[in-house]
RNA sequence: GUACUUGUAGCUCAAUCGGAUAGAGCAUCAGUUUGCGGAACUGAAGGUUCCCGGUUCGAUUCCGGGCAAGUACGCCA
């Protein structure tokens, strides 16, 4: 019996990957084999996490807790058992229990830094792959009669950077997304574009072609809704269309042309360069009635009193049936999506199929996820709706809701790019364009990749205000402390020569900055298998802030040479992590702001 | 009505997916500055994690039941 529950939830697990965590690693082998082979229990458990406070150690365990009531072994016994096996360890030189049976180590200097070498060596393999080795990604599919706004932008944005996150761990993602270019809206704004424009053509108006096409839509629209001529004449349009008409074929493929241009030109500007596969339903509405009618004779499908052909598998999956064909023989929305999983399926042979769709679709991909799997095309768990929360305007209401007088994604980018440039003049700065807008990129990246996904949010100028103030927890915080790591090492260029050779004992300060750059692959593993960008950003603040603490309580100009060279391949090290980190999230980095 | 999602500091959000004393930012208050870039740093104050049960060494997290908010519910896409 299948669960409805779960196709949309939230953490997901199944992608099996597993972080790779140099030395942790074989420190977890070598004491897990020993633990066993010492009780002859090939049961036993051992792992270690980082800890969260210094004062617990780097790392510790709960594996007497775990292992003792569990294996019926003396927690005193176990714990001096464990406490000598680690003490013989080369890279530990401190192990204690503390009062509620956690055991803490630290780690010796040298295992620290060659740790943050290993990460920060062209050859650092992120995870192991599971099960999961391939997934495509289907994102953002804008309707074409409208220009992106701040809502679709959050769809763009994250399926970015989740591809760019699955990347890194090993994983061959591939990009698609569906245009909908049937449907009344469609033929309105065709209707507009005929009768509306006064002799204003794509060029005379200056406009981007998606903002173009965007404006008489709306136009389109509410004379749509006014006037029954109107109305009229749009359904003929449909039927013109759908008899292939020779004029409106051509008006419609240059509206949808202009659309998709258009729509481009905004991905680009936003670091996307939008070259996926694109498929129209066009092509496809009126495929998969062989599918259906296949199944029919198999049980999955069945024939209603009006000849109408339903799904037939509420009883198993507990989802409520879906229509797939009229009695007229024409097909549904349904329909259409079983027959592009398919051809999906035969272009990219993916292990999984993620949907980036805003959860008011939850119930509309379980059920197909429901009927891809009855009908033996993909099984459950390993397709994925990412149901986002819809972004709000300032006034809590949904923006689809309010053709017209919202934000678009463009004219969001010239705003934040204005604030930024106005800022850096006021700080008697002198900035190219190109880092205006990658600054302006990084401020804009951050706010949205920041939080979670799944939870609506407002966006109002507070929260772009917030963006731009170059305080406290912000993409453009953690670009500043970048740029700061780039000019000190270019400051003492002589004595940089990326070696650790020095043998004094690390700051503390130093031992948290190298403990946060070593859990970087874990971050990455764990950002990819929940599909959770924003960890990414916590991560990557958390870093910067410590390089800033850093900055601050160290006088470089004042360390011995030895020792300089040292903490200069540590500022090194971490500022390669907080760009490859600021890059799974698409921003590109500037060396000066 | 049914299903899904959400509920944590005054506000906006975290919490490595069962771990130690629940953390940040904003706002508030108090400090650091003759500097390697102050777009920085330090500190104070702020909590019955919506409520009630259960599971266990241990629950913001998992399970059950409430309460509240948002969203979706067959021949539209």
């Amino acid at each position: 019996m299948a669960s409805k529950k779960g196709i949309t939830k939230r953490r997901w697990d199944t992608l099996g990957l597993k972080a790779i965590r140099p030395i942790i690693d074989n420190i977890e082998e070598t004491t897990l084999a020993r633990l066993r082979r010492h009780y002859d229990n090939d049961e036993l458990d051992f792992s270690l996490q980082a800890s969260h406070n210094l004062e617990f150690g780097d790392y510790s365990t709960t594996a007497l807790l775990k292992n003792s009531k569990r294996h019926q072994i003396d927690m005193d016994e176990l714990d001096s058992v464990l406490t000598e096996i680690l003490k013989e360890n080369e890279h530990i030189t401190e192990v204690s229990t503390a009062p509620n049976k956690f055991i803490n180590i630290r780690l010796s200097d040298q295992a620290l830094l060659q740790i943050a070498q290993s990460l920060n060596s062209q050859e650092n393999q992120i995870a192991q792959l599971g099960h999961i080795k391939s997934i495509l990604i289907e994102s953002p599919s804008v309707n074409p009669n409208k220009a992106l706004h701040v809502g679709h932008l959050l769809n763009v944005l994250v399926a970015g950077s989740l591809n760019r996150i699955l990347r890194a761990t090993g994983i061959r993602t591939e990009r698609d997304e569906i245009i909908n270019d049937l449907g009344v809206p469609v033929c309105m704004t065709i209707w507009a574009i005929r009768n509306l424009t006064n002799g204003e053509t794509l060029e005379s108006s200056g406009l981007k072609p998606d903002q173009f096409v965007g404006k008489y839509y709306v136009l389109g629209k509410n004379a749509f809704k006014e006037d029954q001529e109107v109305e009229k004449a749009v359904r003929q349009i449909m039927v013109d269309l759908e008899s292939c008409d020779e004029q409106t074929v051509k008006d419609w493929k240059s509206m949808i042309e202009m659309s998709i241009a258009g729509q481009i030109q905004t991905y680009n500007s936003y670091g996307e360069d939008g070259t996926w596969h694109r498929w129209y339903e066009s092509d496809i509405y009126k495929d998969g009635k062989d599918i259906v009618i296949e199944q029919l004779e198999k049980g999955t499908v069945r024939k209603d009193e009006t000849g109408a052909l339903l799904s037939d598998i509420n009883e198993e999956y507990g989802v409520r049936d879906a229509v797939l064909l009229r009695p007229d023989g024409t097909t549904l929305y349904h329909t259409q999506d079983i027959k592009l999983a398919k051809n999906k399926l035969e272009k990219y042979n993916v292990d999984m199929m993620m949907y980036v769709v805003d959860e008011e679709q939850i119930d509309h991909f379980q059920s197909l996820f429901s009927i891809l799997d009855a009908f033996g095309i993909k099984e459950l768990g390993t397709m994925y709706h990412f149901a986002y929360a819809k972004v709000l305007g300032g006034d809590g209401k949904s923006i689809k809701s309010r053709d017209g007088v919202d934000l678009t994604a463009d004219q969001l980018l010239v705003e934040i790019q204005d604030r930024i440039r106005a800022s850096s003049k006021e700080k008697g700065q002198d900035i190219d364009e190109a880092s205006i807008t990658k600054i302006a990129l990084t401020a804009l990246k951050y706010l949205y990749l920041s939080r979670d996904p799944f939870k609506a949010f407002r966006f109002d100028t507070l929260d772009l205000d917030e963006a731009v103030s170059f305080k406290g927890k912000s993409g453009t915080y953690c670009l500043y402390s970048y740029t700061r790591a780039k000019s000190l090492i270019a400051k003492f260029t002589e004595e940089f020569d990326g070696s650790i050779s020095d043998s004094s004992a690390l700051l503390d300060i130093e031992r948290l900055l190298l403990l946060q750059n070593a859990k970087y692959n874990e971050v990455v593993t764990n950002a990819a298998d929940t599909f959770t960008p924003s960890e990414i950003a916590s991560y990557v603040y958390d870093l910067s802030k410590l390089f800033n603490r850093y900055y601050e309580e160290v006088k470089f100009s004042e360390l011995e040479k030895a020792k300089l060279k040292t903490s200069l391949t540590i500022v090194s090290m971490v500022s390669e992590t907080i760009k490859k980190s600021l890059e799974l999230l698409g921003v590109e980095v500037v060396e000066r702001m």
